[in-house]
DNA sequence: CGGTGGTTGCCCCA
DNA sequence: TGGGGCAACCACCG
């Protein structure tokens, strides 16, 4: 597999059309890398915000006024890659090439993301499930072998115990001069890549870290927002406004890499040499890692442009899964195999030539401009991805039932449907958006009222694509907790399925044990009588779980509980009027006190 | 303060 | 397949 990969892409070598009239764009771009990086690709101080001081330090040019380093180190550049596992729209590998005589591009494998964890409860490390560790190394092989078609190749490197340690002595050792890497805004990112930047700083070591991995820079849109993140859709595409251009140079050839000392070079390791124990497992992700994957995986979804133009989210059917009912390129855009810019342009070139086309929140660009848009908002909130200490996440006493929710992680719910998406997520690492509603409602608001933050971390664990913003903003919203309140819409384990696959296909494909139920049941096989059951081999009970809770109680007293939950919050929100009593932190904002209160939003 | 809109609910009816 | 009722939330806007 590996190897035909590699050769396909020595014969081949990427060819990446922009669309004709973008060509004067394109050459504005690429000119300006003569003096200075292009606006978008860089972290301008000015962009910065009071509360996100620190999060990057000083970042320095090509025109930096640092002492010079040596003459060696001034042509010697490191490409760092983290996220951005690709070759098209790379600014920071297009920062790096540029004057540099050596190249040394750097992919660091972190112990602690990749070490297995007997004790999880899939096959895996702690942090990522065996779907996304293949999908991972998977996208490595092919950037090594994209590199090495233009005469490069990829460093890969194995931190001891911290990946910017690893970063940081490597500079050292191989007397680098700049510093290359895509902004990553996620806040262990934003952690790990402070020490570096730090070091690189004391060093004079210059350092480049443009923004590629989303549409725009987060910290961008909150400035032009005046400050606080947009907290609607509608409000985030009204100042969001045109994505920049992707920045597509074709290169022939890359610098070659430079002496790498005594460092020891990995080969990418296959994902059974890392120790998961047995993962021959009946049926794996049908989705492969990496760059060329991603390309062919777009130029198919938008081959048919009729679909493009056509595309409305919400219609998707989350029961296909022999041909998905959306692109499935999410897993190439968390990994960066795929650049959203580009990606973006592509559809946009679509559009430009269909008589009509659906327009956001449920379009294609409508669902990169999501991504965006939960970017900026968990960049902007202190605690996204917690209830406590997050402003914009209702407090909610979620009740604590391990057993319920090891049963919903583990897909034994008893509800066919709910346990078929939950098995397909454990064993393909996706599975349709409209299906994550459907068990996430019913994890949390709509059936069992376990935690958000719970269900969050299974799917942070086992997604393909599982992506910090995303998948936190997603629990939020489907919780109720965040952006979406409409507690008493819930998600039915029965009839939601239903009508989309009423023969239960999905179900029989999962659950191989319920594949003889008659069509009559098998969305509710707990109601056949035990003669059918005995019929289709499946005692409900014994050979497939009796369902945990009844989803007619359990989602009325869920409303209930939300509805309290709600009228709590507006308490502590708006306490009453008389009362001069204590504070809670929002009134304190919401004093006027300060000249800062006449930024913040005014109930008044 | 009141009106309106919000990517993706369910059920029933025509 | 599309609309209304259900019961009713919040954020935003004027």
């Amino acid at each position: 597999m590996n190897k035909n990969r590699r050769g396909q892409s020595r014969r081949h070598p990427l060819r990446l059309p922009l669309p004709a009239q973008n060509s004067a764009v394109r050459s504005q771009i690429n000119g300006s890398h003569c003096s200075s990086p292009p606006p978008h690709c860089q972290v301008a101080s000015c962009l910065q915000l009071p509360q996100f001081a620190g999060a990057h330090t000083r970042v320095t040019t090509p025109k930096s006024t640092n002492p010079p380093p040596a003459m060696d180190a001034a042509t010697a550049a490191m490409v760092w890659f983290r996220k951005g596992l690709r070759v098209h729209d790379n600014p920071a590998l297009d920062a790096a090439r540029r004057g540099a005589v050596r190249l040394y591009p750097v992919f660091v494998l972190d112990p602690r993301y990749l070490r297995p964890e007997p004790a999880a409860p899939s096959p895996g490390s702690a942090r990522a499930g065996v779907a996304r560790v293949r999908f991972l190394l998977e996208s490595l092989s092919d950037l090594d072998a994209r590199l090495r078609s233009l005469g490069s190749r990829l460093l890969l490197l194995r931190a001891r115990d911290d990946v910017a340690d690893t970063v940081c002595a490597a500079l050292k050792d191989w007397n680098i001069g700049k510093l290359c890497f895509e902004s990553d805004t996620e806040p262990y990112a934003l952690a790990r890549d402070k020490k570096v930047m730090d070091f690189a700083a004391a060093s004079g070591i210059d350092v480049l870290s443009p923004t590629s991995h989303t549409l725009f820079h987060p910290a961008e849109i909150i400035e032009k927002n005046g400050g606080r993140p947009p907290l609607t859709y509608q409000s985030f595409v009204a100042i969001a406004g045109h994505p920049p251009e992707p920045v597509m140079e074709e290169y022939s050839e890359l610098p070659p890499v430079g002496d790498t000392g005594g460092y020891e070079l990995l080969p990418v390791p296959e994902v059974e040499e890392l120790g998961y124990g047995d993962i021959s497992q009946e049926e794996l992700s049908p989705f492969r890692g990496g760059e060329t994957e991603a390309l062919k995986r777009m130029r198919e979804s938008l081959q048919d442009k009729e679909w493009v133009a056509r595309f409305e989210k919400p219609n998707g059917d989350p029961s296909a899964f022999l041909k998905p009912a959306t692109t499935v390129l999410s897993p190439y855009l968390k990994f960066g195999c795929l650049s959203s810019r580009y990606f973006y342009h592509c559809i946009q070139e679509i559009y430009r030539s269909a008589k009509k086309h659906t327009n956001p929140p449920v379009s294609l660009t409508g669902q990169l401009l999501w991504r965006d848009f939960f970017y900026t908002v968990s960049f902007g909130t202190p605690n996204f991805d917690q209830m406590r200490g997050n402003k914009i996440c209702k407090q909610i006493s979620w009740t604590e039932n391990e057993e319920l929710f090891l049963a919903w992680r583990d897909g034994r719910t008893g509800y066919p449907w709910i346990d078929a998406i939950m098995i397909q997520l454990r064993r393909w690492g996706w599975m349709h958006h409209l299906a994550r509603h459907s068990v996430a409602c019913f994890l949390t608001r709509g059936d069992l009222f376990v935690h958000w933050e719970k269900g969050r971390d299974v799917f942070e664990r086992l997604l393909i694509d599982s992506d910090w913003s995303i998948n936190n903003g997603n629990w939020l919203w489907l919780s109720c907790s965040s952006f979406f309140h409409q507690y008493h819409r819930i998600y039915s384990p029965i009839s939601f399925g239903k009508k989309y696959d009423p023969n239960g296909n999905y179900i029989r494909h999962f659950i191989p044990v319920l594949k003889d139920m008659p069509k009559e049941y098998i969305y509710e096989p707990w109601t056949a009588p035990l003669s059918i059951q005995k019929k289709a081999k499946c005692i409900v009970g014994k050979d497939y779980p009796k369902p945990v809770v009844d989803h007619e109680t359990a989602s009325k007293e869920c409303r209930k509980r939300m509805g309290e939950a709600y009228a709590s919050n507006r308490l502590d929100e708006k306490p009453a009027k008389g009362k001069s009593s204590n504070s809670s932190p929002r009134k304190r904002q919401l004093t006027p006190n300060s000249a800062k209160t006449k930024q913040l939003k005014r109930s008044s």
